[in-house]
RNA sequence: GACCUUUUCAUCUAGUGGCCAAGGAUAUUACGUUUUCAACGUAAAAACAGAGGUUCAAAUCCUUUAGGGGUCGCCA
């Protein structure tokens, strides 16, 4: 059975690239009907913060990826890793490392100074005489000296990294707690992992746990590297390109299922279509069509997306979305008609939201610029004359409105634009939004006649 | 610096030696529709990183140069 995992670090929220990730393994366990599970890297306590952790579980709940089992905490399974350390260190594949942080540090300096890559040299390797007084030794395993490391990644292809590149990297701190390279191949491979799926800044990392996974005897997962999301001008991805909290698109007015779509057609695709609903990306979603390059972030097909989920999105939805955005439609009868008249013009819930409140209070303000395009010449005579119309006919569905100001029109002998631009400044204080004749029967008469006395009045 | 990896329109991508004088989408521009703004429809503009090779034939295979990304912790 096919079992992937997400395994964050709680030192932060959830990145908008994490998430890439952790979709595309929740979709390949999806697609197989296998097992997603979530592991917390949480070895370095001094690092750790619950509230992290929450974020990150709020972040998974908030676009609907839920997890297999229960969350895995590595802090929770020191003993069981103290148990193979015991087990390496009994067997010689491990060993005791008095080198002080100090010696380490000038090793480096020598190995910079002659342009090498910098890695420990193995001088504790086969020691056998007495400990250095003072120095807590760390725990190193023994990697291989000589040949290469090779592992055929999904993504990538074979991968072949000289050994002489790994060193005897520590797999136990002075004071005793477990490294990460140590911890994540126990656990991918106790965890029963059959594919790991993760960024491929973790592809240096998989030399080194393959050395552990053979030194334990413990099963090799199948690797998939994927490439990381970069900004538009393709560096490196950082808080001044925008949003990289997941959760910060929640706020931003974003549908969960406009953001996985736009992840998931970040390094992967299918033919040319553009549009995925959960199911169709489980579906179609196999973890080697994953590209090999790595992509640019870019926040326009984003919001195409997120406006054509939200045209998409059926009235309930939206009416419970828009709660969360201070709009509150539950008992409107007219809420379907408010948000048809609306949600065409909205490419987010803030917009939406801000749509909406704007036929729903009245100006307070008019827009200069529209005011005296609008109200030029004999603007203020046809509302009036429009107001008393409205007031005889008491209209009480759309088209019925629409029939006065097609009247108006008539009668005056005058272009839609002469009644319409000075109706719509009167109404929403400037010349954009949405239909006058759906605004005007969410609004009723008696509203609409008030915001264009109050218009006349208040315009010179 | 060493090692690993990557390179098709501004951006996401299709493309696995002939269906490619390179297709789709977003963004841009124009036109249409509309009382306005959107949405929608139609159209335009826009790319195989450079140089060599292999082949009857190369975006696709090879070599090399250049750019990008990653890694080099008792962080994860």
């Amino acid at each position: 059975m096919t079992v992937t995992r997400f395994a964050p670090s709680p030192t932060g929220y959830l990145h908008i690239g994490g998430l890439r990730t952790a979709l595309f393994s929740w979709l390949t366990a999806q697609h197989d009907k296998g097992e997603f599970l979530l592991r917390i890297e949480d070895t370095d306590m001094a690092r750790n913060s619950e509230e992290a952790k929450d974020a990150i579980l709020k972040a998974f709940e908030w676009v609907g990826m839920s997890h297999d089992g229960e969350v895995v905490y590595q802090s929770k399974r020191f003993s069981l890793y103290t148990k193979y350390i015991n087990q390496l260190l009994a067997e010689g594949k491990a060993y005791k490392c008095y080198m002080s942080k100090e010696e380490l540090s000038i090793l480096r300096e020598e190995q910079m100074a002659k342009k090498e890559r910098t890695r420990y040299d193995g001088r504790y390797r086969d020691f056998e005489g007495t400990a250095q007084e003072g120095v807590e030794p760390v725990i190193r395993i023994k990697a291989p000296q000589e040949g290469t490391i090779s592992f055929k990644d999904g993504v990538k292809g074979e991968i072949n990294i000289a050994s002489s590149e790994v060193d005897d990297f520590v797999i136990a701190r002075a004071d005793g707690s477990p490294t990460y390279n140590f911890v994540v191949a126990i656990d991918d491979a106790l965890m029963g992992l059959t594919q790991v799926i993760r960024g491929d800044d973790h592809l240096y990392n998989t030399p080194k746990q393959i050395v552990v996974y053979e030194a334990l005897g413990l099963n090799i997962p199948d690797f998939y590297h994927v490439a990381m999301i970069n900004n538009e001008q393709g560096k490196k991805l950082s808080k001044r390109d925008g949003a990289t909290d997941v959760m910060d698109y929640k706020t931003m007015g974003y549908l969960p299922e406009a953001l996985l779509n736009f992840l998931v057609r970040l390094g992967w695709s299918h033919g040319d279509q553009e549009i995925f609903s959960l199911a169709e990306m489980i579906a179609l979603f196999e973890p080697q069509n994953i590209n090999k390059s790595s992509s640019n972030y870019n926040l326009d097909k984003l919001l195409w997306l997120n406006a054509y989920y939200i045209k998409n999105s059926s009235d309930e939805a939206l009416i419970s979305l828009l709660k969360d955005f201070g709009v509150d439609l539950t008992a409107n009868p007219k809420a379907s008609v408010l948000l048809n008249a609306t949600k065409e013009r909205a490419k987010t819930l803030v917009e939406l939201s801000a749509q909406i409140k704007l036929i729903a209070i009245a100006p307070t303000a008019y827009d200069e610029k529209s005011t005296k395009k609008a109200f030029k010449g004999e603007a203020k005579a046809i509302l009036s004359t429009f107001a008393d119309m409205l007031m005889l006919a008491s209209p009480t569905s759309k088209e019925a409105y629409h029939s006065v100001m097609e009247k108006i029109v008539a009668e005056k002998e005058i272009g839609f634009g002469k009644i319409g631009m000075p109706l719509r400044v009167s109404l929403l204080g400037s010349m954009t939004g949405s239909g006058l004749d759906e605004i005007m029967f969410i609004l009723g008469v008696e509203e609409t006649i008030a915001r264009i006395d109050k218009a006349i009045a208040s315009i010179g």
